[in-house]
DNA sequence: CGCGGTCGGTGCGCTGACGTACATACGGCG
DNA sequence: CGCCGTATGTACGTCAGCGCACCGACCGCG
């Protein structure tokens, strides 16, 4: 039950409600879970699945804006009163969740307590990683973004080893799958990764930390920040390289 | 008071409390209400005022992810319980706001009602127009972007004119300031616009919609669809050319 | 009225990414 | 084992935007 952080931080009672509404699935790779525009019908609490929030533009191409793990929920529409996402929500690395109806969860809401305080604070923090990501993708080259995106990806799965063609890599990045190809390249001749026929192996994980952007320090202090409550320093938006 | 659209809709009562602790001020060109990382003392409720949220980037870019006016409210990290900005937040049109304490719009927060039901609503849109903007950034030329972003503008002021610098523009949507005067002499040839030192006077408001990207479209519809509780319709985050 | 600062315009070489098309490599299935 | 589909690699011309440097135009102030 308790891989999923933000059903940790609730209070013992909160949380003993809010479990008994919740059902355990299993999610499969490319499942679509919100597509822009529709009812949203569930909200999801992964446990070791993944899930991307992907905007898409111009009819063919799309854009990851936030990736969300065993930190956090997939739902946000509905803690905000709308009952509609604006965004696509699709599941990029297979494993379990927690899910819960909409109507169960929207009077669990309104129970108050520490659930909505909970859910407020990774709001904020997903804002965060978005406006970051907004940032990112305007300023960086490919090969950063790329390595920034395995880090992110690798935090929140507890192998060193996931599925992810290339191709499905270029629509979180929105760059060209020979463009994601020349980065891998990189990487992998730098021995940070291994990759092959839609497997990726994270090999040398400080490495990839050296050759990713700021960007990725920015948005893992700020999830490290809302799950304890200590005072966040200045300055912490710098996004470097 | 009512010029902001957050404060018509609420309830009599509830606005009434809200205005008691309101006060108004005067914000300039330039000013800066936040600071990434630092505590918020103020949320603001723009009357005509125009606030930009940017992201910093590698100490010296910046890139626009948010811009609010009428519509909305500056201060929302206080709604979601924290006490920090994750970016900057700069007066980008002078103007009048009402401000309260932060210490005071939280109290005002625990009071329920349509207070925090009309924030969620409106940070929700928020989000979608943050989300929109990442893939604006990533996908579209600087010259639709440009056009995209003085709509937006013009919608949140009375005027058709503005003061607005190239310079600051080119902050603003995360490009050189020769980026900015090659879009923007494309629109002054086409007599959309016109500009000299540091004032801007649209001329084509509709001539400006069909230059813009589909992201225009997609950003207005969302805060139309808070402001009526009517179903939104399905597929609109589409982002055209 | 002239000086200085701000604002806008132009030129040039460079590069990361694009679109497209085609070429290899791997692996599972019959 | 050989075939086929999926995954990955290579090639080539094009282009938007970059960094840099400098020019010109306008405005207000002394």
């Amino acid at each position: 039950m308790l891989e999923n952080s933000l059903l940790a931080a609730l209070s013992r009672s909160d949380r003993g409600r809010l479990i008994a509404g919740l059902e355990p699935v299993t999610l499969k790779f490319g499942d679509v879970l919100y597509e822009p525009g529709e009812k949203i019908r569930h909200v999801y609490f992964p446990r070791n699945a993944l899930v991307s929030l992907l905007v898409l533009a111009d009819g063919h191409l799309a854009l990851e804006v936030g990736l969300i793990g065993r930190e956090g929920m997939v739902g946000v529409p509905l803690v905000l009163g709308a009952g509609v996402s604006s965004v696509r929500a699709l599941v990029q690395g297979g494993g379990t969740a927690l899910r819960m109806t909409s109507a169960r969860f929207r009077r669990e809401l309104d129970h108050g307590g520490s659930l909505r305080r909970e859910l407020n604070r990774y709001i904020h923090a997903l804002m965060a990683q978005i406006s970051q990501s907004a940032a990112c993708n305007r300023f960086h080259v490919v090969e950063r973004r790329l390595a920034r995106w395995l880090l992110m990806t690798h935090d929140r799965i507890k192998s060193d080893r996931f599925r992810m063609t290339q191709e499905f890599l270029a629509h979180m990045l929105g760059v060209r799958r020979v463009g994601v190809t020349r980065a891998a390249q990189t990487l992998q001749k730098r021995k940070l990764v291994r990759y092959s026929r839609g497997v990726i192996t994270v090999l040398n994980r400080a490495g990839l930390e050296s050759a990713a952007c700021r960007c990725y320090d920015v948005v893992r202090d700020m999830h490290d920040a809302r799950q304890s409550p200590a005072p966040v320093r200045a300055q912490r938006m710098r996004v470097r390289g």
